[in-house]
DNA sequence: AACCCATTAGGTACGACTAATTCAAGAGTG
DNA sequence: CACTCTTGAATTAGTCGTACCTAATGGGTT
């Protein structure tokens, strides 16, 4: 799943990324693309192909005669959905889940706003049929079916809103939800109050109510928000 | 400045990656490195490094027997800084720009919000500084001064606001602020109630009133969305 | 329908050469 | 003597071309 491994470049960044990403390498460490091929056992092509991928994520910068530099955070593709399954993968996972959510609180509402008013018949029926997913497993430790409909519905509500910025974080909510139920506490069965959240949502895009779709999913981001302690109770 | 064109494989980024993203390929199409190369006049490893880092962008997906083929659109990862200036570059822009200040209209109050509460004193100091140089620049055509005072005001604001991935939304603002004033309507000066709203915004976060900060930045980015007709006046 | 094999295009490896950049030694200058 | 500028040697990524490997595909055979 994380792991696109197509190739030996593949298995070189899936080594090298989470360990760059992970901080292992301090920014402005140098590595040598002959060392890397020679410590991965791989020729100079492969390496230097690896490299090419890693220097689009903006996460190393090659430069002749001083080697591949690694670049200080705050210049990575932190949107780069490869870039954010190795920092979750890794010891960044925390920072990482929190920064995400609070993109979800910002990002979420707005797009329930605008799937309100451009949802299709089709992706109101298939909402609706989530928020009725969710409810049917919301007891009875019934977490990884319960799991699979809040994934899907919110996957919805970012395409229903018509956005393609929205749509393209769909992967990003999915595995902060995954996440959230697998390491996080969530032995219990979810908040009945955020289960008839979602349901409401499912009603008020079917009724056309931007307002109040933004306003119900502003609602269920600030309880993320809280389960991460970002905001005090 | 969009062409970091260091080297040949970045040359025939320049020009693959506009075409791909302005649609020239359909998704689907089937590209073959050998022809290529031929075509751009570069070895084989030279193509396919530029490749994998297509690969990586999501925008082609490379395959033994089949090709290079191009990605759905939907596939993109239309976060990708590269892929977002090839596409404001091409004749995808009106598009793109819609799609980004409907995202800058979800982030940005958030963030200002944030920013009231993680701002530092020096922080707010160059929030105010930038506001000043808006409004000293804000009459007798002098957009030039006035975006370089706006950019830095929005990208302080997202900085403030201590999440990394608002902060990277920064040079995306950037350009949408810097598109706006180069190829849309604003050879008048800038609506003077748009300046008063980016002083109040500096006052807010200066008084670490969080509601007010992200309200008065929802004002501003409302009037984004109108001056683009995506929302009824 | 199931199977096999030739074709094809990408995947990998290696070696030679190029070019840019750093760093240091040495000449020149105040 | 200290400082700057020039120059050249060392180093590392960049490019190229070739040869061979691997695996999907599609057609032909049983």
């Amino acid at each position: 799943m994380s792991t696109r491994g197509r190739g030996l470049h593949g298995h070189v960044l899936d080594t090298l990324g989470p360990a760059i990403t992970a901080g292992e390498y301090p920014p402005g460490s140098v590595l040598r693309t002959d060392e890397l091929a020679q410590h991965f056992e791989v020729s100079r092509s492969v390496m230097r192909e690896a490299v090419r991928v890693l220097e689009s994520m903006h996460l190393v910068e090659s430069r002749r005669r001083v080697g591949v530099t690694v670049r200080p955070k705050a210049e990575w593709n932190v949107y780069d959905p490869q870039v954010i399954r190795w920092r979750l993968a890794g010891a960044d996972r925390p920072h990482q889940l929190r920064s995400l959510t609070v993109l979800r609180s910002a990002v979420e509402p707005v797009a329930a706003g605008l799937a309100a008013q451009h949802a299709t018949a089709e992706q109101c029926a298939e909402l609706t049929e989530c928020a009725l997913g969710m409810v049917a497993n919301s007891r009875g430790h019934r977490l990884e079916q319960y799991l699979v409909h809040d994934v899907a519905f919110h996957r919805v509500v970012l395409n229903a809103s018509g956005n393609e910025m929205f749509a393209r974080l769909g992967d990003v909510v999915a595995e902060v939800l995954t996440g959230r139920t697998q390491h996080e506490v969530m032995f219990e069965d979810p908040d009945p109050a955020a289960v008839t959240l979602h349901v409401r949502v499912a009603e008020a895009v079917r009724a056309r109510d931007a307002a109040r779709a933004e306003e119900l999913t502003r609602q269920i981001t600030t309880g993320a928000l809280h389960e991460l302690d970002i905001l005090a109770p």
